[in-house]
DNA sequence: CCAGTCGTCCACCTTTCGATAGATCTGCGG
DNA sequence: CCGCAGATCTATCGAAAGGTGGACGACTGG
């Protein structure tokens, strides 16, 4: 069973290059390409390759938006994102908008050819000289290990600033805990002092960068 | 110049068996090991190593809260996160704590050598088997693109955003643009109109969840 | 030109918040 | 048993926040 592939850059030259490497190998087998976002977008609805190989850097409708429509569709292709600039726009915003690989474009053609078939078997793939930088912002946006002044927090004060957080008012809380409103605002107050904070604003920050809450899915 | 590496696993079988496959590089040193999170940050803050190998499952202090005590010291160590057990926790855990590359235990001896020679270039490594999940939570983790109700507001208004979500009063607001507080009131209610919002605390974690706000780093 | 819209600004009044003091209640060691 | 510490609760009062109405200039299309 071959892999059907999309290639779309705005490049003639490369497209063709692209070609040459990609249809020398037996099980992929390239079956149109695109000059821009939208081209690459409408072609892949109609033609629904396998993988899209995407060059970022496209006249019009960017690869990155491009991306973000094809991720929207149904039975969306896996996408390659491939960039000649290493920027970290580029790769945050490509894996953001749901591209599943993301390579720069002074990779071997081994390589490339080796990321296709790792999209097409499911799995993910980062080109190793950014791997670092993922690494690193993914730490950073994801919630702290619970290691903070949060512990200083009795169960009540806990489940306060929760409810706090989703901004619920001082009468809210109270409805919700069944306690009187002027037992909230000690609550509050504690929390405040005990975080070294000054407004329920910044409580509420604080535990939103230290993942207390609970984001619902919609 | 050999890459001095520290291994830590609990079980002797195991650590006896990498440092045979690390010892069999020329560029490769292992200086020490250990057998729980707690030797293994012992000996790494003594000896220094440039990479460590670390089990995430190991009795006492685990891998992960070891990773963490590591990346927290000067001259961290490079960490590269070794697993048999392929779960979502290890995996986030780890590189949160600050892990610079993770890789399953299955994995062939030269990967295991080429990751750490990769650790040791400063760059990160991540095991392709495992690679699509951690895009996928990072896709899930990032702010969303932008394409939101934010464009509604006026400048001044998205100004007096950015500031509220940093815990400001509407005092300070007002001090902070040189207007009066009244008007400032007037702008936060503007805010709360168009963003479907109640109360300020809304508005700031709405701000925070759309990543308007510029995170100092102190 | 002028009516309408929009952004910015200010003042008044009500509700909510935040700081403070103190009342119960519970668990723990002497 | 007693005292003491900490958690939980309540009440009061000055300070913010929030809702409302309206003034003023700038820009826009008849």
């Amino acid at each position: 069973m071959t892999i059907r592939v999309l290639v779309a850059d705005d490049q003639e030259a490369a497209r063709e290059a692209l070609r040459l490497i990609l249809d020398g190998e037996p099980d992929i087998d390239v079956i149109a390409t695109a000059a821009d976002g939208a081209e690459a977008v409408h072609r892949a609805l109609l033609r629904r390759p396998d993988v899209v190989v995407m060059d970022l850097r496209m006249p019009g409708m960017d690869g990155i938006a491009a991306i973000g429509r094809l991720a929207a569709a149904e039975s969306a292709p896996r996408v390659l994102a491939l960039t000649t600039f290493d920027l970290d726009e580029y790769l945050f915003g490509a894996l953001r908008a749901g591209a599943a690989g993301f390579l720069l474009k002074d990779s071997d053609p081994d390589v490339l050819i080796a990321a296709i078939r790792e999209l097409h078997q499911g799995r993910g793939l980062i080109d190793p000289q950014v791997t670092g930088r993922l690494i690193s912002r993914f730490a950073a946006l994801s919630p702290r290990p619970a290691t903070s002044e949060l512990d200083l927090l009795t169960p009540r004060e806990h489940h306060v600033l929760r409810l706090l957080a989703r901004g619920l008012s001082n009468g809210e809380i109270a409805t919700a805990c069944t306690i009187e409103e002027g037992t909230v605002k000690t609550h509050v107050n504690r929390i405040l002092t005990k975080l070294g904070l000054r407004t329920r604003v910044h409580a509420a920050i604080y535990a939103h960068e230290h993942g207390i809450v609970t984001r619902e899915m919609p």
